[in-house]
DNA sequence: TATGGTCGAGCAAGCGCTCGCTAGGGTCGA
DNA sequence: TCGACCCTAGCGAGCGCTTGCTCGACCATA
């Protein structure tokens, strides 16, 4: 029938956007293709003129998410700078590419786990080799006595904790800005809660 | 009493298990009362002389895990100890509490959510009561010099972060115990990554 | 004999997804 | 310029299946 706001181009891009709206709020097994389709303004149905199941929605989402990640990783990675000074630009870009869009961290960080299996297991298999960036940072770190003498795995794994549950309390609208976070995340990673005496 | 399998006595706290352990696997919603029932090797219709709903179920394990973090902090935050030491044996008590029933736990990071209306706001609102338990260490250790000039609402959920995403990798086969765990959890919060050149 | 746990059939609602169909816009040959 | 054509986005009915939950019948134990 033609009004304005079905001649609105709708493309892949905006169910896309919807969908990881509502798996954030709700989660992916909590939200219906009747949700997201509703969300939008048109039948369940319809949305299968662009996409093509549910599960590739949660796969887009996830594994563009999971891109974005190593697209910053790579080339700080590869810097010619000191370890500790490489750890605290990751630790940056990793709350910077979350802040940018929470609802796909926390597709990233919590709902791949409804993946189908095989995309599952690909998904675990790049979020491990990004880890295992992170973890050779912090092994070197360790070996050249700029860090404290961890098990690289568990320091690993403690930071990303700190990183991943960004998505569960941080709101852009508060009052502190995606710089004040990075900025206090790299400080507590470094140095901990305590008063330094220097 | 019983000898074999079905003569043994079912009781709720049963249900409580199973449903808990699934939940962790799984999550609440992509676990079936079917599931529940298949894992204790009764139909899904038995279940119902043991639990009033699925609600139920979710409600009483995520209010019993709130109730175990409640046991543990009160004690320690009413202590005479300094307020470090205090944090200390809260972050210690948390690592504790969590590892004891890592199903539990995921139940009460994540699984909440799930809970009716109602009885998430009465949820949220004693999560809230404890995260504001060790704010006011944080807050009282910020004032008394002991630790940096960090925000204590930020630092608060910096610490909860960790500690929240334990249930995640934490494995109790692993090559960590729980004490270690415990204690590179509190040295981490307190100290960071960096060498002490002490 | 009374009772509590279990079975298994079954209900209404919701799920992901498919189907035949159509309105409207763009393209193009005559 | 105009009709014939296709394509895209959407409708809405409905399929086969699963969901949480109910209920009468059954039966071993106390």
């Amino acid at each position: 029938m033609g009004n304005a706001k079905t001649r609105d181009k709708r493309s892949k891009k905006d169910v896309l956007d919807v969908a990881q709206r509502l798996f954030h709020e709700r989660g992916f097994q909590a939200t219906s293709v009747r949700d997201i389709a509703g969300a939008m303004g048109i039948q369940a149905g319809s949305l299968y003129s662009h996409i093509e199941s549910k599960d590739d929605l949660l796969w887009e989402i996830a594994s563009s998410a999971s891109d974005r990640f190593f697209e910053m990783i790579e080339p700080l990675a590869a810097s010619d700078q000191l370890v500790p000074q490489k750890l605290r630009d990751v630790i940056r870009g990793h709350v910077h590419v979350m802040t940018e869009d929470l609802a796909a961290a926390a597709v990233y960080s919590t709902e791949w786990r409804h993946l189908s299996d095989d995309r599952k297991k690909q998904f675990i298999e790049r979020r491990d080799r990004y880890e295992s960036i992170i973890r050779n940072l912090v092994s070197q770190g360790i070996e050249q006595g700029h860090f404290g003498p961890f098990d690289p795995s568990a320091a690993t794994l403690v930071i990303l904790s700190t990183l991943n549950w960004i998505y569960q309390w941080f709101r852009p609208d508060g009052r502190m800005t995606p710089d004040d976070l990075a900025k206090m995340m790299t400080d507590f990673i470094f140095d901990g809660l305590k008063r330094r005496t220097v």
